[in-house]
DNA sequence: TATGAATGAGTTTTCATTCAT
DNA sequence: TATGAATGAAAACTCATTCAT
């Protein structure tokens, strides 16, 4: 049998490629950035970013494909399948560990959250691996808890699965995306979108 | 007295142009789009564009900020000083009128606002246009219902304003966006966005 | 006999075109200046421009000429045939003449001198105008007058005129271009120089 | 300790591109000569131009800048230090000397000096280039000769240091410069000149 | 692996000029 | 006479990418 490829650790070079790029697409965007200014950035020859990343654009992927799949597949976080696996008793229990999760990673990675955010839409490559990595890694997991919160009583029943995945994306996005654009967005700030989600989704009194 | 300065109508390939633009903006975001592709798209000469909007990005500026203007104040809206000015009685009635109206506006002008989606969080000048616009025209209303509201014991007295609104903006924003991205959100999507947003906001049981 | 062609007064918009076009050739050099910054500066349309002077070039020649002839033929300068044809006494006598009239001439319009000074180097027609001028209207009365005082014993025999010619003119020169580029030149500046102009031409002792 | 920045020596090719904005430079003038022109005189790509000189106009600073040190200053001369060290006995031997070396000087290097002139009076760069340069190395070692000359009474002491100086290059510059404007001076002009001046700057009888 | 010179196609922008009004 | 919209060509400059070293 031969041998498994060996996988070369990443260069120094290719990491500060990574990490000049990343900040530079954060601000710029994509299009708007030029391989010229990454190599600047990065302290590395222009040619030395096609060695690595040839086209441009496999950068952008290297860049968000990792976090895709990390923040979108909650079963990818190391560790969580407790977090999926899990049964919790209330809508609160879960929609809290799920942010807490969520949370962390976005924090962790804020200028690929970002980069992810604004090139999803005009890069048809990056709205599939999301498509795929949701509909495969966490889709199934929701709505197993959501069936299982529906039967404690917890979730309400009105709402299709779809619809529920949107309001929680959408509160998610909202605190993360808006802390930059309108407000940074504190602890308190947290606990109550938090709150004014629980009751969205808790059933009608 | 000096005679007013005459405001010439805009040409018809000047308003080809915004067309074209935007179209090309939307489908493949600013920095992506030549103005070789607009003057193409526009059947113009390309130097045409720059006499009506030079640089580039003053083209990108002419396209949003009327939409901005129309649809983040409710007070620019057309006849809707009743919106904000009437009363109502319950927390659903005001959601649901402010929803249609913003959804029209959406609705209306598609594109353009994709368009101010993509390119925010890329233009320092796009951001301090939504800022000045909101600060100026939409908050201090909002405030004013969000009071009226809360003392008819519509409205919960745990989340502060600027909370409210994000979660306000997130579900319009949310449903509206993911619209494009995810899957068409047909009437009944809307209704139950709106069921949860209402109940989301509504004061704990 | 067809009444003569109606020399019309030439416009006042005419005007504000070669002036405007004078002041900024002699900033930015007449390459250097775009027909629309002249048809800014000058309060016209850019279209207005083209009716009087098309092509651009013309423009240039236009302000030049009338310069050209005034300041390079002493015969042209009005009621200075006195000065040409005189007797002059002495070296003195003439330069101190010449030079006054000449500076004049140039402190009269500095920015045409200079546009000239720029300019003649690069546009043939210009090189042609000006020999043509001088050797038609100046060189003649030049070499006659450097006769007459050569036989008061005034003038040095030892040098060409081409040389004289040229020394007078460098020296002219000098005082106008440099005062611009070095430094002001007052009257003292000038008398010294005719002073010195004076004894280089002088014949040896 | 860092490493100093290594130098590279320039490339065939900026020397290519440099040799050709010269010569089309002194033809046609800076803002007469496009990149495209230089491209094809110099045999590159017209992005070759801009790696080496962005924006166009450190190419015009790339070509003055040595002429202007080398020529200006006499200090800056190879060998010259005796130019302006040594002590002259008579006027004419610091004047013969000085043209002979400023003379081999614009000879060797006769579109640079043309490019010097036309290009001076429309940048400032070049201007505030000159003047320092020559406020620097040249104008102190005129004023300690001149003294010394004056102590030989060997030159007048009724001008000012700056209208020798003004006289001298004038006289210089016209010798050189209506070589190219009007005719071909030879080696009697060039003695003419030399004397006249020389004449021009002696004490007076 | 890393470099940076070199490129040709492309970018935004400016230009002198024309023309319908 | 005067305008300014419109243009096609060309301007300066940038780009992602290749390649010899």
């Amino acid at each position: 049998m031969a041998p498994p490829p060996k996988e070369r650790p990443p260069t120094q070079k290719k990491l500060q490629i990574e990490a000049a790029a990343l900040e530079l697409f954060a601000r710029k965007g994509f299009a708007g950035t030029s391989t010229k200014q990454i190599a600047t950035a990065a302290g590395v020859a222009e040619g030395t970013i096609f060695r690595h990343f040839p086209p441009k654009k496999s950068l952008l992927l290297r860049i968000c494909r990792p976090f895709v799949v990390e923040v979108v597949a909650p079963m990818a976080s190391r560790g969580l399948e407790s977090l999926v696996g899990a049964d919790y008793d209330t809508l609160g229990d879960f929609l809290r560990a799920l942010y807490a999760d969520r949370r962390a990673l976005t924090e962790a990675h804020p200028r690929t959250f970002r980069v992810l955010l604004q090139e999803a839409s005009l890069h048809l490559e990056l709205r599939e691996l999301l498509r795929e990595v949701f509909d495969r890694h966490a889709r199934p997991h929701f709505e197993r808890q959501f069936d299982a919160l529906r039967d404690k009583g917890q979730l309400r029943r009105d709402v299709d699965d779809a619809n529920l995945l949107r309001m929680i994306m959408a509160t998610f996005l909202a605190t993360a995306a808006f802390s930059d654009l309108v407000a940074r967005s504190d602890a308190t700030d947290q606990s109550q979108m938090l709150a004014m989600l629980e009751q969205a989704l808790a059933p009608p009194p």
